[in-house]
RNA sequence: GCCGAAGUGGCGGAAUGGUAGACGCGCUGGAUUCAAAAUCCAGUGUAGGCAACUACGUGUGGGUUCGAGUCCCACCUUCGGUACCA
C-alpha cells in the first residue's frame, strides 16, 4: 500500500496484513537500512538519525533478534499522509522493522500490535483505539475479532468485513494491491566445498549466468587430489582449471549444492534407478507412490523435510509425481543426550564461571582427581588461569587423594560441551548389535534421553545368553536338538512373537527388547535348545540384532540370509491359559490374589472371591453393596 | 512470546480405565575364586514391624468412575524447536 509523503516528496510503500487498522496508524516505521531514510530525514533530525544508525551498526544480527523486550528508534522529521483523511503521520525508523521482510516499512498501529504499542509508549506517540473487542471477552490483540470504531467509513463493521471493504477502497483508489507473501526460510543453497552436486551453470565473458544445455548433462565433478579451499576464498573446484575454464572463455560455477539437493528427491530415483531417459517412469512412480515412514531428528523436520516437501510439491504441480506429499508419516526420534561435567569456579572479586570438563576424565562419583586436573591445565588453555587451591572446591579422600567435585548436567552431545561419547568405541567394545539394541532399549524412540554407558552391559549379557541357547558356555558344543517343543516352550516363544509384532507396529522398540530378554531368560530356565523354537526366535530377533541373527541362522543349517526368511507369526492356540490369577480388591484396593480356572462364570467367580479368608477379614462389620466381576481380569468388592 | 514434548523407585524406563514400578542398570546378601573380573542364586518404592501385615505412593489441586499413572478441568515445573514476519 502506498502513502503520499508530505509536501509531494514522493511515496512510501508499506506491507500490512491488517489494512482495516489504517485509522489507528499513528506513526510509520522504516527499517534503518531503508533507502528512503536518507532522502526524507530533515536537517533538524539529521543528528538523531545519524546517532541511531551508528547504534544499529554496533548491533549484530543476533542482538537484533534476541532482544525483543526493549524497542528503540529515531524520528526522521518527515510525515506521510493518510490517504483517506489526509492526517499527518510521523515517520520513524526502528530496528525491529526488517529490511528484507515485506517492503521494509510498516504502518504502526499501537492499539492493535504489541510491539507498536511498546514503541508508542516509549516515544510518547498517540494511541487510537480502532477495534471494540468488548463483546469478545478473551480475544487477544492479534485476533481478528471485534467492531471497528474511530475508523470513518469502516465504523460498525466486523473486522473481517472491514478488511474486505478497505481492500476494495484501496484498489479502487489505485493506492495499493492485494498480495500473498511467501517466505522460504534459510535458503542458503550453495556450498564452498567439493562434496556435493556441481551446479550446471556457466558464466559468459560478461559474468552473466547461463544454464548448461541439456545435452551436456549430467555434469560430473572433476577428479581432484586436493580438497582444500582454493586461493582467494574460492571453493576447491576452482583448482581444476581445465574443468572450470571452457575453450570459448566462459567459466563454470565452482560452488556445489548442499546435502538437501540430492536428498530431497533421491527416493524417487530409487523407484527406477536404471532408467536413463527420465528420473523415474510414471509406471514406477505410480507403483511405489511415496515413502511410508520418514524417521529423522528435529533438525530434519525443519530443514531437510521443508526442502524435500517443497521439491515434491513442485514436481506434483508439474504433473511428474502422483502424490502431493512425499512422506506418509513422520517420526521424530529423540536426541541421545550427553551427561556433561561442569566445574564451578569462583575467581578473585567474586566473579564466577562454569567450565565443561571432558567427561572422559571424570570418575564414577562425578569428580576429577587433582592429578588429572593439573594435566588438563597443560593441554587446555581454558583452565590455565585457575588456581585449584583457591578457585575451586577440593575434597580429600580417606586415602589422601584430592578431587574436585563437579556437577552433572544432561544436555546435547557436543564437542564444545566435552561430553561426546564416540559410537565407534562402543561398537568396538560391545559390537554393533549390542550398541543398536541398547539405543532402542533406552526408551521411547521419540523421546530424548541421556546416554549411560553403564546400562549397556544388560543388553550385552542378553546377547550372550541367547548365544548360549545354541552353544554350551564352556565347551562351545552345539546344543541344538530336533526334539518336539513342549507346550510351555511354545507359550514362551509365541508370547514373545505376539508382543514384538504389536510393539513394532507402534514403534515401541524398547519394549521389544525387553520381550526378547524375558523370552531368552525363560527358555534358559526351561533348558530349551530346540530347533523348532530357536529357528523362529532367530528370525524374530533379526531386525534388532542382524549380525548375531545371521550368524545363528547359518549355524542352524540355513544357506540363505535370514532377511529372506518369513517373519514369524504367533499362534493364539499356544497362548491359551488354564488358570487366571484374579486380583481381588475391596473398594478398588487390591487385597488378595486367587488362581481360578479360565472360563469360570461370573457368579462362580463372585462366590470364590467372597469365600477367601482375606476377603472375610475385610468384610467384618461391613455390608457388601456390589461386586464387580470382569471375567479374565479382576474382581472388585464394594462395601 | 509462539509451537511441540515430558513429569512414575537411586537411574533409564513399563503399564488396551482393572495386580503401579515389567525389563535393564545400580545397590545389598550369598555361591564360586588364593584374590579379582566374569558368572550364578536371592532380595531391593517409602515408613513401621522378627514376621504375618499395615499405612502411604505416578508434579500440584479438583472432578468423573465400583476402580484413574491412564479420562476431564485448572495450575506448576522441565526440556526441545522457533522467534521483533507487520
Amino acid at each position: 500500500m502506498f502513502f503520499d509523503l508530505e509536501n509531494g516528496a514522493g511515496q512510501l510503500e508499506i506491507f500490512t496484513t491488517r489494512p482495516d487498522t489504517i485509522f489507528g496508524a499513528t506513526f510509520m516505521l522504516l527499517a534503518p537500512e531503508h533507502d528512503l531514510v536518507k532522502q526524507i530525514t530533515t536537517p533538524d533530525q539529521a543528528q538523531a538519525i545519524a546517532d541511531y544508525l551508528a547504534y544499529v551498526n554496533t548491533r549484530s544480527e543476533r542482538d537484533r533478534m534476541s532482544e525483543t523486550k526493549e524497542v528503540s528508534g529515531a524520528f526522521t522529521g518527515a510525515y506521510a499522509l493518510n490517504p483517506f483523511n489526509g492526517a499527518k503521520i510521523p515517520i520513524w525508523i526502528a530496528e525491529y522493522v526488517l529490511k528484507d521482510y515485506g517492503t521494509g516499512a510498516i504502518m504502526a498501529v499501537p492499539a492493535d500490535d504489541e510491539r507498536d504499542m511498546r514503541f508508542a509508549k516509549k516515544f510518547d506517540l498517540p494511541i487510537v483505539e480502532i477495534i471494540d473487542k468488548s463483546m469478545y471477552p478473551g480475544a487477544t490483540i492479534e485476533d481478528k475479532q471485534g467492531k471497528m470504531i474511530n475508523s470513518d467509513f469502516l465504523n460498525g463493521m466486523e473486522v473481517m468485513d472491514a478488511i474486505e471493504a478497505v481492500l476494495q477502497h484501496i484498489e479502487a483508489m489505485g493506492i495499493g494491491h492485494r498480495k500473498i507473501n511467501f517466505k522460504l526460510r534459510d535458503a542458503i543453497y550453495s556450498r564452498q566445498r567439493y562434496w556435493g552436486e556441481p551446479f550446471p551453470i556457466i558464466y559468459d565473458t560478461d559474468g552473466i549466468a547461463h544454464a548448461l544445455p541439456e545435452s551436456e548433462l549430467p555434469l560430473e565433478l572433476p577428479v581432484l587430489d586436493d580438497f582444500k579451499p582454493a586461493s582467494g576464498g574460492k571453493a576447491p573446484l576452482a583448482r581444476a582449471e581445465d574443468w572450470v575454464n571452457l575453450p570459448n572463455g566462459w567459466r563454470r560455477e565452482t560452488d556445489t549444492m548442499p546435502g538437501f539437493a540430492g536428498s530431497s528427491w533421491y527416493f524417487l530415483r530409487y523407484m527406477d534407478a536404471d532408467n536413463d531417459t527420465e528420473f523415474a517412469s510414471q509406471k514406477a512412480l505410480n507403483y511405489w507412490q511415496d515413502v511410508d515412514l520418514y524417521v529423522g531428528g528435529t533438525e530434519h523436520a525443519v530443514g531437510h523435510l521443508m526442502y524435500s516437501r517443497f521439491w515434491h510439491k513442485f514436481l506434483y504441480d508439474k504433473g511428474l509425481v502422483p502424490t502431493k506429499e512425499p512422506y506418509k508419516k513422520l517420526l521424530n526420534q529423540g536426541m541421545i543426550q550427553g551427561k556433561s561435567a561442569v566445574m564451578e569456579v569462583t575467581l578473585e572479586g567474586g566473579r564466577s564461571l562454569e567450565l565443561h570438563v571432558p567427561v572422559s576424565l571424570v570418575d564414577d562419583e562425578w569428580r576429577i582427581s587433582l592429578e588429572k586436573f593439573l594435566g588438563l591445565q597443560l593441554t587446555d588453555n581454558r583452565f590455565e588461569q585457575i588456581d585449584p587451591s583457591s578457585h575451586v572446591t577440593v575434597v580429600t579422600d580417606a586415602d589422601g587423594t584430592k578431587h574436585i567435585p563437579l556437577s552433572q548436567r544432561v544436555e546435547k552431545m557436543s564437542k564444545s560441551l566435552h561430553n561426546v561419547i564416540n559410537p565407534d568405541e562402543m561398537v568396538e567394545r560391545y559390537g554393533a548389535d549390542c550398541f543398536r539394541m541398547y539405543e532402542m532399549f533406552l526408551g521411547p524412540i521419540e523421546q530424548a534421553k541421556p546416554w549411560d554407558t553403564k546400562g549397556i552391559s544388560g543388553v550385552s549379557s542378553f546377547l550372550r545368553k541367547m548365544w548360549m541357547l545354541f552353544y554350551d558356555e564352556y565347551s562351545g558344543k552345539n546344543l541344538v536338538t530336533d526334539a518336539e517343543p513342549t507346550k510351555a516352550e511354545l507359550k514362551v516363544l509365541h508370547t514373545c512373537i505376539k508382543k514384538v509384532q504389536e510393539d513394532i507396529e507402534r514403534f515401541s522398540f524398547n519394549t521389544c527388547v525387553s520381550a526378547f530378554m524375558i523370552c531368552v531368560n525363560e527358555l534358559r530356565s526351561l533348558n530349551c535348545s530346540k530347533r523348532a523354537v530357536l529357528d523362529e526366535l532367530v528370525r524374530l530377533v533379526a531386525p534388532f540384532a542382524p549380525f548375531t541373527a545371521e550368524e545363528l541362522w547359518h549355524q542352524l543349517g540355513h544357506e540363505t540370509t535370514v532377511c529372506e526368511a518369513p517373519y514369524p507369526a504367533f499362534n493364539e492356540a499356544y497362548l491359551v491359559q488354564d488358570t487366571i490369577a484374579y486380583p481381588v480388591s475391596i473398594n478398588g484396593k487390591k487385597r488378595d490374589l486367587i488362581d481360578l480356572p479360565a472360563g469360570m462364570s461370573v457368579p462362580e467367580l463372585e462366590k470364590a472371591a467372597l469365600e477367601l479368608d482375606t476377603v472375610k477379614k475385610w468384610l467384618e462389620g461391613q455390608t457388601v453393596k456390589k461386586v464387580v466381576v470382569v471375567p479374565g481380569r479382576m474382581i472388585n468388592i464394594v462395601v
